[in-house]
DNA sequence: TTGACAAGACCGTCCAGCCGGTACAGTAAG
DNA sequence: CTTACTGTACCGGCTGGACGGTCTTGTCAA
């Protein structure tokens, strides 16, 4: 019963974000993530030799598909600010009802640290937007609330509503200049 | 060495609160806590039942100091908007380095139900806010930047400067009017 | 045949919750 | 006063189960 072609790692990576997001990041096993995603224990050990790299590897994904989507926004509205793409991006991420990101309690539970590169990654983000944006005061206004909105989805706070977001987005638009 | 009248519980709730913010949230363990505060694992038992009645406690009690400072701001200021104390506090809550809830994140490792009060209580001060704010747009653009604030404190992300903390705050009170 | 890859039984550790104690305060009958 | 009983506060060893990680044994593809 052996996939020829499987790209287990994908596979491993989705599963662990689904039993995060389901079970609770408390309860995000190796034992339920090899079930989750169709493999064995020692599947699972031989993609990821240990919990901690598993937790890596989605810190990392996360990371780079992120980039990616931003980078893809950017290019895709032309001469509009990075700002603007980091806002419409972060909206469409905490439209639809996941909170796809619970994972990431489980990585901080097992170790704090693999908050590091995410926290390079805003630091490196937030500095390539001050050097685009002429008012800083609007820039930490804007960049804080969209932390403020992804930190909400991240917690499945749904304390706005769908008309709320829409206003808020364009308030930070119209912020953003 | 019968302590006749040791406020245990208080004792326990800030023990358990110093062990998830320096050994970090995934070894908080009721060992951990006890031995912190001074008190056998039995001891510990004898005022939290289990875990989850800790996780709890540590829930309530943050709401409700949450809730005294913020009337106590409220009604020092005066005639005050409640959002200007609630910015206020929340700056000062994020100046000192005290990343002092991390302990939110072991809750929502044994239960993301935890988060329910929290979002409760937040949801209910949204409403509270929208009561006395004429522009429901400027509301939004504030509230969510204090919940950036508040969610980079938490995550001990220090993306921000001293100086930029303070612009931020200040913009934050123009805005709100 | 060989080696990349997968299966799952197994082991050691860790931890929450339990339980049988201990010390002490109050109370009240003798 | 004293003895006996009751309730409160706390102690710490124990255990059963869960979980991370290892090991042995396949199994398919080239």
């Amino acid at each position: 019963m052996r996939a020829p072609r499987a790209n287990s790692r994908e596979k491993i990576l989705a599963a662990a974000a689904d039993v995060a997001r389901e079970a609770g990041p408390g309860s995000l096993s190796l034992d339920a993530v090899a079930s989750r995603a169709g493999v064995s224990k020692g599947g699972l050990l031989y993609n990821f030799p240990t919990k901690a790299k598993l937790m890596q590897g989605l810190v990392e994904n996360y990371l780079s598909d992120f980039q990616k989507a931003l980078e893809a926004r950017a290019a895709e509205a032309g001469h509009e600010s990075v700002l603007s793409a980091y806002i419409k991006l972060s909206a469409d991420d905490c439209e639809r009802p996941k909170p796809s990101a619970s994972w990431m309690f489980s990585a901080i539970a097992e170790d704090p640290d693999f908050l590091t590169p995410i926290k390079a990654f805003k630091h490196q983000l937030f500095e390539r937007l001050k050097g685009e944006t002429a008012d800083l005061g609007s820039l930490l206004v804007c960049f804080l609330a969209i932390e403020g909105m992804r930190s909400m989805n991240l917690f499945d706070s749904d304390v706005l509503s769908e008309d709320e977001r829409k206003l808020l987005v364009s308030s930070l638009l119209k912020i953003a200049g």
